[in-house]
RNA sequence: GCCCCCAUCGUCUAGAGGCCUAGGACAUCGGCUUUUCAAGCCGGCGACAGGGGUUCGAAUCCCCUUGGGGGCGCCA
């Protein structure tokens, strides 16, 4: 009975790599609509600056989106009646509508060159002018003078005709915006080039793709009436806007991907680093990038700078959503986490799963202040959804993050064993941590590394009291009937007693023995891990380090 | 500079005129637990930006100030 159109919202990034952390949360929140309402969700990709496209970058977004779960309904590599789904696939679109907006008087041509327009904006800040209004000539320049400026090799763009009105944007979370006419410009429709702005083709596009809903950053929100002014042109419906608050930084700043520059820039700084070794690092080779870059007038590609960051031992900033991938966060924390930045169920509960939240998103819940992405509270949210999480979703973490991540002691290790780290490191935070506690008993004896501290608190001090309950021990354990965790701790917690000893005393001289540092799993987990053989092995060679330092 | 948006603990937020002595979460601080690391448990500290109105009554409505953010491209 309803004749209601379906709902059908679109997240249109440009396609620079992958998900930014802003472009995730204004995908997550068009998602939540379309399935809150039974409507679809759908992708395009908005690759129409011909300047800065990237290899691989919608590959790259892809991954982000599906990553988190937010799978489209239409969109690349899944089709759909509104296809093709790539901008560039799509100009002769462009083309007619601006033919037709051209023939109606509704849009027209400019002939000015980039710095004739430098200097007529500067000419109208000079004459203390407000904002600077492209001059909509008397006449507009005919379809032979365009063709002949074009020929002489002059840069000719499409304008389009902007009404001589206020125009109101009824936002629905905003409320009713006016901009009044006098700032309203005569945009770009065509580029020089031929191919379309932003403003045209995201106009057009929607439309065709029959969007009703448009969820965007904030800071798309002074578009707007360019694109309200140009639906109606076209004749087209303007669909329901929702400006989204804009996240930043905890320190304020806009989240971009440079901070991963300058944490490596500041980095290779301290480190001496020469434009020689800096490029050998990255895996480089222009000889002219270094300088830029120390400037801070160029980024590196992403895996030049994780090269860097690993070589030089510095933690890169999460922007992309790949970042966190790779720094061992959970997809569904990420979702439940960001739909919390601008949006809030109105209730004391926080922790959502992604179904949970398409039944409970409304726009009427969106706020309207900026938010600071705390990763304090993100890693928290992690912490405790790990520890809620079942045995097979951590496994299945686990691997998923040792595929993106850098090969380490875990890499390649059987399902069964994985699990069997995941059981031994309850409280764990982060799939790295795994790592960072259970590392060393995946390495080779040789490689082990003896903390220097950890020797010296655990081993050497009260005169080698440390040392004397590690042969105890090696002699109990070479005996030992059975090699389980239980009857490790049985036999482990006999020593302490038969010796006088705390727990403390015991375990840690082991630890230190067989690991070379302080932190591992819980004791008998760590030798049960490790094996009788290796264990043995290792308690001989620490024997032996000790040897050394007498 | 001009235009626009925003404003509750350090941070994310609840709050839609009396339910507010302002609630929750993270962080922080203190304690407990402990076989290392981490996790966990209990408790404490902590905010309505300021000033004017409106009202019997304001965190909630209006105005101003201040502060923050966004926009002013042939980028998206």
């Amino acid at each position: 009975m309803d004749a209601q159109p379906i709902v059908r919202t679109r997240f249109a990034p440009s396609p620079t790599g992958y998900l930014h952390i802003g472009g995730a949360r204004t995908a997550l929140f068009n998602y939540l609509l379309a399935r809150r309402l039974g409507g679809k969700f759908v992708l395009r990709i908005e690759d129409t600056d011909q300047t800065r496209n990237i290899e691989e970058a919608d590959r790259k977004l892809m991954e982000d989106l599906r990553w988190l779960g937010l799978q489209w309904d239409e969109g690349p590599e899944v089709g759909g009646p509104g296809g093709p789904y790539h901008q560039s696939e799509r100009l002769e679109q462009y083309h007619a509508r601006a033919r037709e907006l051209l023939e109606r008087g509704l849009a027209y041509y400019a002939l000015e060159t980039r710095e004739e327009l430098e200097a007529m904006r500067k000419a109208a800040q000079q004459r203390g002018e407000k904002g600077f209004r492209y001059p909509r000539p008397t006449h507009f320049p005919s379809e032979a003078e365009a063709r002949r400026a074009r020929d002489a090799g002059r840069p000719v763009v499409v304008r389009l005709k902007m009404p001589d009105r206020d125009v109101t944007v009824h936002d629905r979370i905003l409320g009713d915006v006016t901009i009044r006419a006098e700032e309203l410009s005569d945009f770009v429709l065509l580029k020089a080039d031929g191919w379309p702005t932003y403003h045209f083709a995201v106009v057009v596009d929607d439309a065709a793709m029959r969007i009703t809903h448009v969820l965007r950053g904030q800071e798309h929100l002074m578009n707007t009436p360019n694109h309200i002014a140009l639906q109606e042109a076209l004749g087209y419906p303007t669909p329901e806007y929702a400006h989204l608050p804009i996240i930043f930084n905890m320190s304020g700043t806009k989240m971009s991907k440079r901070e991963k520059d300058k944490v490596v820039r500041d980095a290779a700084k301290a480190g001496g680093l020469d434009d020689a070794r800096l490029l050998q690092l990255a895996g480089l080779d222009d000889p002219a990038l270094p300088a830029a870059w120390r400037k801070g007038d160029t980024q590196l590609p992403g895996d030049a700078l994780l090269r860097l960051a690993r070589a030089l031992a510095v933690h890169l900033p999460e922007i992309e959503i790949h970042d966190f991938r790779r720094s061992g966060y959970l997809p569904e924390v990420l979702v439940n986490f960001i739909a919390l930045l601008g949006w809030s169920p109105g209730e004391d509960r926080e922790k959502f799963t992604l179904a949970e939240l398409c039944e409970r998103f409304s726009l009427e819940r969106v706020g309207r202040t900026n938010a600071r992405f705390d990763r304090e509270k993100l890693l928290a949210f992690n912490t405790a959804a790990l520890e809620a999480a079942t045995p097979e979703r951590k496994l299945a973490g686990l691997k998923d993050w040792l595929s993106v991540a850098d090969p380490g002691p875990l890499t390649g290790l059987p399902d069964a064993v994985l699990a069997r780290v995941i059981e031994c490191c309850r409280g764990f935070r982060l799939f790295p941590d795994l790592e960072y506690k259970c590392g060393a008993l995946f390495v080779p004896d040789e490689q082990i590394r003896y903390d220097e501290k950890a020797v010296r608190k655990v081993l050497l001090r009260d005169d080698g009291q440390g040392r004397r309950v590690l042969e105890v021990l090696r002699a109990r354990l070479a005996a030992a009937p059975h090699w389980t965790p239980a009857a490790l701790d049985e036999l482990i917690r006999g020593v302490a007693e038969a010796q006088g000893l705390d727990l403390g005393k015991v375990a840690q001289p082991l630890r230190v023995a067989v690991t070379g540092a302080t932190v591992s799993p819980q004791i008998s987990d760590t030798l049960d891990l490790l094996g009788r053989e290796r264990t043995l092995a290792r308690i001989d060679r620490a024997l032996a380090h000790l040897q050394t330092l007498q």
